[in-house]
RNA sequence: GCCGAAAUAGCUCAGUUGGUAGAGCAACGCAUUCGUAAUGCGUGGGUCGAGGGUUCGAGUCCCUUUUUCGGCUCCA
């Protein structure tokens, strides 16, 4: 048979051999570092046997391939160490994970101590480095097998697989596992590793099913490369929003107001007000779009016509309802109302509010709007879930011929704004359907939902979108267009949506007329610009580590007075700056050193730092410098500097 | 909501088997008037998250509760 590898050489052999003897034949140093390999573009085990003509292609830890079997033998050495310290532990599933992997277990909950002992065992078994060996057994001898090891959830695993799925097991020394593989020949070559964590984790992900015991680690072929990700992952608590963004005085909680509940500190507030300026602005006088102002809070009624009380009800704060009975009236007579937990039905209100004809149609509502989602107590995380957020919150009323160009737009208005805040490279697209296997989540018939979802698919691929798509990620009303970011942990948040709703205009009997004077159903898009402000300002502070766009910044020029002698000169630089309507500037008054000043100043990640003394108190200058390692920009004078900071304010461009 | 960890001065954290609450930074005051990442000296500041309990005595042990963190589930 004749082998072709990747540099296009070719190789024949006489008999049929693993792919690890042909590695061997390769070079030894090619054996030692292999991972896995890929048959014919399908990746395979190093211990599959070929015996027809193919190309070949050896995958070692440098691929992605290649660590996810390496991890993936680590997280079966793990659960070797587990089960010789704790006996009673039952295994369940070990996958690895995008820089790492980890093993849930049913066993009692452990301590780092508990990790640390782990891990000891761990490297004796890797010291001892056992040969890794694949088998097989037929389905009831699969479970006899692990029946008599006492694993059920293994058992149980075999169970669900497909009828004609072979059952492949993973031996090393004194463990076994259920596995379909791939892994690598010997536990001796997962040398460098480290468990970072435990926590709980559902079974199969139900929360209805027991809470397991899941242990986290990451492995690597370097020790300096395990090394270099424990440094990642020690440094990347610095960008953290949660930690830099109550360091920056940008917001804090407290205790008895409530979590999920963040208070914003002058300067988040500042950035705030700048962001929802910006985009109240571009929405209104750049995307055509009329401003609203709802209430917060409804009776329940209206959340009865939207079905929010039907899809909902458990996401929203509710007032008054601890007497409701089965009709959903309070016993006591009062009003069960509720704090809005989407915009959506208010808007729609304003819609009805005046009858319109198509030709006022799109009619595209804006409204920075303030949401209460009573979130479980265990989501609440900085400022990216939290139980009151305000959100460039907007519903566009259209006639069925507007749908496409009108939701073009919205994802236009939306790549715009990522493009402004720096951000576009950072998102992925997901297009969020909903779930067949579970219609009672939804408003519609799946007829409804094909159609719409088609549309929306058409729509996605004309605007050329790389997206994917998501079952199950659909709102109750329609399917959405959500654009995802990752924090700095690697977790994906949604940070924009646009979404095609086809059933609330029904509901709410909306209608406009056309040209032939009869009443017609529009079309609505739900639809965010930039996201919520809470959101968004997490996602930038992660993103800039906290030197924010100048535009963007609470203090954007910072003036330090060599000495009091100066603070005069400073103020008059302030004042020259607030002419030329350079607004967010202070001045260092205290009777510290210029380079304590300045060494505060840069802490403070501000954009600009202007020095004055005799100098420039003399030649009416100003000494600037930016933030940065070699931010010195020499001696101007005001105007110039004027003119540098407001073309960096006016292009919304970050300073290198 | 579930599993686990944690909560001590404004911040970061010490505080041994239960025996009179500590440091650094910050703040404030005084002196210094300084040229590009930390001037010196001094002062104030904590019912140890809250509420119960055990004890002669609790920051320390037990219970409840709130909040925070890491995950799970859920989600903008």
């Amino acid at each position: 048979m004749k082998i072709t590898l990747k540099d296009g050489s070719v190789k024949e052999y006489a008999e049929k051999m693993a792919v690890i003897d042909i590695a061997k034949d390769i070079s030894e140093g090619l054996a030692r570092a292999a991972c896995v390999a890929e048959v014919n573009g399908e990746v395979v085990d190093l211990r599959t046997v070929i015996e027809d003509d193919c190309t070949l292609n050896i995958l070692t830890f440098d691929s992605e391939e290649g660590k996810h079997a390496f991890r993936h033998t680590a997280s079966h050495v793990l659960a070797q160490a587990v089960k010789h310290l704790y006996p009673d532990a039952k295994c369940t599933i070990g996958p690895s994970i995008e820089n790492g992997f980890y093993y849930d277990f049913d066993m009692p909950s452990l301590s780092r101590e508990d990790l640390d002992k782990i891990e000891a065992e761990m490297k004796k078994i890797v010291k001892k480095g056992d040969p890794i060996t694949r088998f097989t057994l037929p389905r009831a001898e699969a479970i006899k097998f692990m029946e008599e090891k006492g694993e059920p959830y293994k058992v149980e695993l075999i169970n669900d697989l497909p009828e004609d799925a072979e059952i492949s097991f993973y031996e090393m020394g004194d463990f076994t596992d259920l596995c379909a593989g791939p892994h690598l020949m010997n536990s001796k070559y997962v040398k460098f590793f480290k468990l970072t964590s435990s926590s709980g984790a559902y079974w199969r992900g139900n929360e209805k099913n027991k809470m397991l015991t899941r242990i986290y680690g990451t492995a690597y072929t370097k020790k300096e490369d395990l090394q270099e990700r424990l440094e990642y992952l020690e440094n990347i608590k610095l960008r953290d929003h949660n930690r830099l963004g109550r360091e920056m005085e940008l917001f804090t909680t407290v205790d008895v107001i409530g979590q999920g509940l963040p208070l914003f500190m002058p300067k988040g507030t500042k950035m705030i007000q700048k962001l929802q300026r910006w985009i109240e602005d571009l929405e209104d006088y750049e995307w055509g779009y009329v401003r609203t102002r709802t209430p917060l809070m409804a009776k329940s009624d209206l959340y009865k016509i939207s079905d929010h009380w039907g899809h909902y009800k458990e996401g929203m704060f509710l007032l008054g309802e601890d007497d409701e009975d089965e009709n959903g009236v309070s016993a006591s007579g009062k009003e069960i109302m509720a704090l809005r937990p989407m915009t959506c039905p208010f808007q729609y209100y304003v819609y009805k509010a005046t009858q319109h004809s198509y030709k006022d149609l799109p009619y595209r509502m804006g409204e920075t709007s303030t949401l209460f989602r009573n979130e479980d107590s265990g989501e609440m995380h900085g400022l990216t879930r939290v139980r009151q957020f305000t959100i460039s919150e907007g519903h566009l009323i259209c006639t069925p011929e507007q749908i496409k160009e009108e939701f073009k737009n919205c994802a236009a208005l939306a790549k715009y704004c990522l493009e402004t805040l720096g951000v576009e490279e950072d998102v992925t697209y997901r297009m969020s359907k909903w779930d067949p296997e579970n219609p009672d989540k939804y408003l519609g018939t799946a007829e409804e939902w094909d159609t719409v979802q088609d549309a929306m698919r058409e729509i996605l691929d004309e605007i050329g979108l790389t997206y994917t798509e998501e079952a199950g990620e659909a709102a109750f009303y329609g399917p959405k267009l959500d654009i995802q970011a990752k924090n700095v942990y690697g977790k994906e948040d949604t940070m924009i949506t646009i979404q095609l709703d086809m059933f609330l205009a029904e509901r709410f009997d909306m209608y406009y007329i056309d040209a032939n004077g009869e009443k017609k159903r529009p079309y609505i898009i739900h639809r965010t610009s930039m996201g919520c402000y809470e959101r968004t300002l997490a996602w930038l502070t992660e993103k800039y580590a906290g030197a924010f766009p100048t535009w963007l910044c609470a203090e954007q020029v910072r003036i330090l007075p060599i000495s009091d002698k100066f603070i005069d000169y400073a103020k008059d630089v302030k004042a020259a700056l607030f002419q030329a309507g350079i607004r967010d500037v202070t001045v260092d008054t205290r009777s510290e050193k210029i380079g304590y000043k300045i060494r505060e100043a840069r802490l403070d990640k501000l954009p600009y730092m202007l020095v004055v003394g005799a100098n420039e108190a003399e030649s009416g200058t100003v000494s600037a410098r930016k933030r940065g390692n070699d931010g010195d920009m020499g001696s101007m004078s005001i105007d110039d500097f004027i003119a540098i900071i407001k073309k960096d304010i006016d292009t919304k461009q970050l300073q290198p």
